[in-house]
DNA sequence: CTAATTTCAGTGGTACTGACATAA
DNA sequence: CTTATGTCAGTAACACTGAAATTA
């Protein structure tokens, strides 16, 4: 059953149904280690800048900081990050990984980097850089 | 404030910011018309294939059925649609597109013209054709 | 009896706002 | 006094499930 030509010929309409689907099997794939990609973010940082506050958190994977709390409240239940106070700064939190935070993170990259590919096959290597060239465009 | 390597090579990331990027200037767009994307769908499909069933619009824009009744009362209550028990077929309703609906829609054809100008601003011509040929193929 | 249509009720992840207490 | 931080409460659009009543 066709789309309306209206709909079909809106380039952000296809933009949304492409990051959609994409999404889609993003979350399935992540769903199947008991993840979302909040808590993908939120690994991935603290892998890469060590223990941080929460509001850097926020800065660095754009999750907002009212939103960061509950992520970290799921994370700290499945004992992949611990929380604790900030002795320098009473305000803060400091945020750190556990090694059982760094086994996740191993699982989770090997699960996305199998969803790229997979989202990815239709475009040869070539595509695949010339998308990432148009699409980083579209953010500038 | 950077992100996270990981994060940035993430391919479906991208494609996730870039169409938030998009969806928010659409979403902005049509809310100065009180309007949102689902009564773009609902209004272009009608304007195309003519009054049709709640069953076959859902088909035709991808809404799902339960969601399609809260869109039809908002664009009833706004006079846009007409909702009237179909006599050949007892268990449907026909959707009829107003007078109103459809200077409506040509109000939110002009927004949304724009929003695709000022998205795509960054790419050249060809650059936007190349887009849509990446995009479609990471569709089918 | 089976299948399609509309409707309602509800869930879940994400994006976003506003307010509040605490501490810098 | 102002600002930053963490937290809570709540909203909104969207995607999706399940079930119930009606009719084909």
């Amino acid at each position: 059953m066709t789309e309306a030509a209206r709909l079909r010929n809106q380039p952000t309409r296809l933009l949304s149904m492409a990051a959609m689907h994409a999404d889609r099997r993003v979350t399935e794939a992540l769903a199947t280690a008991d993840a979302r990609k909040w808590h993908y973010a939120v690994l991935a940082t603290l892998d890469e800048f060590g223990p941080v506050s929460q509001a850097e958190l926020s800065d660095r994977t754009h999750i907002y900081r009212s939103d960061i709390v509950a992520v970290l409240n799921e994370l700290t239940e499945r004992g992949m990050v611990e929380r604790a106070p900030d002795p320098a700064d009473k305000r803060r939190n400091v945020i750190t990984m556990t090694e059982r935070g760094r086994t996740q993170l191993t699982k989770l990259d090997a699960l996305l980097a199998d969803v790229q590919n997979k989202v990815l096959a239709p475009l040869s290597q070539a595509e695949r850089e010339q998308l990432t060239k148009l699409l980083t465009a579209l953010l500038s």
